[in-house]
DNA sequence: TTTAAAATCTAACACTGTTAGGCAAAATTA
DNA sequence: TAATTTTGCCTAACAGTGTTAGATTTTAAA
């Protein structure tokens, strides 16, 4: 009866206080911090009682996963249908995929397995530019001298980063394994970037 | 004198082994497996130990960044030497650090903070593939008809979801906080990704 | 051979995720 | 209403984590 469904509120009420708490956490002090305890703490229970509503921390991680993918799909639905082409739309849903990572860093972050490094990496240890710089410097040799500017080679530099490092966090998270539409996309982005260069 | 020097060598050799084991541990097991105790066990020690050659846990990861980083770096130089004209030499780099992510997959990780997903993804949750479809259809529909393959728009989908999620990955981790650049690249390169789908 | 120093270990602390068992309040049944 | 069962929640514990202090053994110097 009535007093059925209030305990079923109530119990749904925990579980998204557990979730909620959790992410809260997580905002504050970091992925490394969340524990169960911790949850437990927030929502003046002790951690065994988490257990009644996650069967383990993993558990919580993937619910949040997934809350962050149903948010995700609702942004990029709402940026949709702000444009009326359909590349309007494409670039507006990318553009919302883009605010998203940021607007809610820390479901991001769990959905793709993007974790801050462990500690400050600009300790300025000098092996660490070493590859950028190597970089750098080959695509300002092929930077026609009328477009030679710090920003664009940074720009053409960052995009070249973006599109291999992007494929292979993808192909690290995700073990998705697909070589030759690997090799097509990164054959793609490479060329396609170094003629953008070049002319 | 002579005692000292091979005392000092039997130092840097345990360092070395502590690196090393590490290394092999994250390799069989992963990273959430790694821990003073099991490198200790690995290099016949006990845990203290190894705080005599590194000052904690953090010390270590941070070691094995630079030597994935030094490690990169010959290898693009390797890679360098293999082309004449700058463009092929660019090209090759960019490949080179595409295969030093997988070669030395572990040491990429820890680089880049790249870490796998608590489980797997694919359990067919229909909420983690919505994105994508939306994504998809939109790449779909801007298709030109005679370029409609799902080959065709697997590769142009990929290629936009590599360079917008590496920018975010890249600005996630080393948190260079870069706007204009960031708009900048992003811009680009959908646009550029639109262009070369419509033509 | 005694003494000083260096190398290494054990034990502990405070934390982690997780499980088992018990106690007390609430709900159900007789 | 009284007895019984179920539910909710807690304490205590286990095995693991990073890290430190202090004792102990081994090595080197006097």
């Amino acid at each position: 009866m009535s007093s059925k469904d209030r305990i079923q509120k109530i119990k749904e009420d925990t579980r998204h206080n557990i979730l909620r708490a959790s992410l809260d956490i997580v905002k504050e002090e970091g992925w490394g911090a969340l524990s169960m305890r911790k949850i437990a703490d927030k929502i003046d229970y002790t951690a065994p009682v988490i257990y009644e509503y996650f069967s383990n921390k993993d558990a919580i991680l993937k619910e949040l996963t997934r809350i962050g993918y149903v948010k995700l799909a609702g942004k990029m639905e709402e940026a949709r249908e702000l444009s009326t082409t359909p590349e309007g739309q494409l670039e507006a849903m990318w553009l919302a995929y883009w605010h998203f990572a940021f607007a809610y860093k820390e479901l991001y972050q769990v959905m793709y397995g993007v974790e801050m490094n462990c500690c400050s990496i600009e300790n300025s240890c000098p092996d660490y530019v070493r590859p950028m710089n190597m970089l750098w410097d080959k695509i300002e040799e092929i930077t026609p001298a009328e477009k030679r500017s710090e920003e664009y080679i940074d720009r053409k530099y960052y995009s070249f980063w973006s599109v291999v490092h992007g494929l292979i966090s993808i192909n690290l998270t995700n073990q998705i394994n697909r070589d030759e539409l690997n090799r097509e996309v990164l054959k793609d982005a490479i060329s396609g970037l170094i003629n953008s260069i070049k002319n």
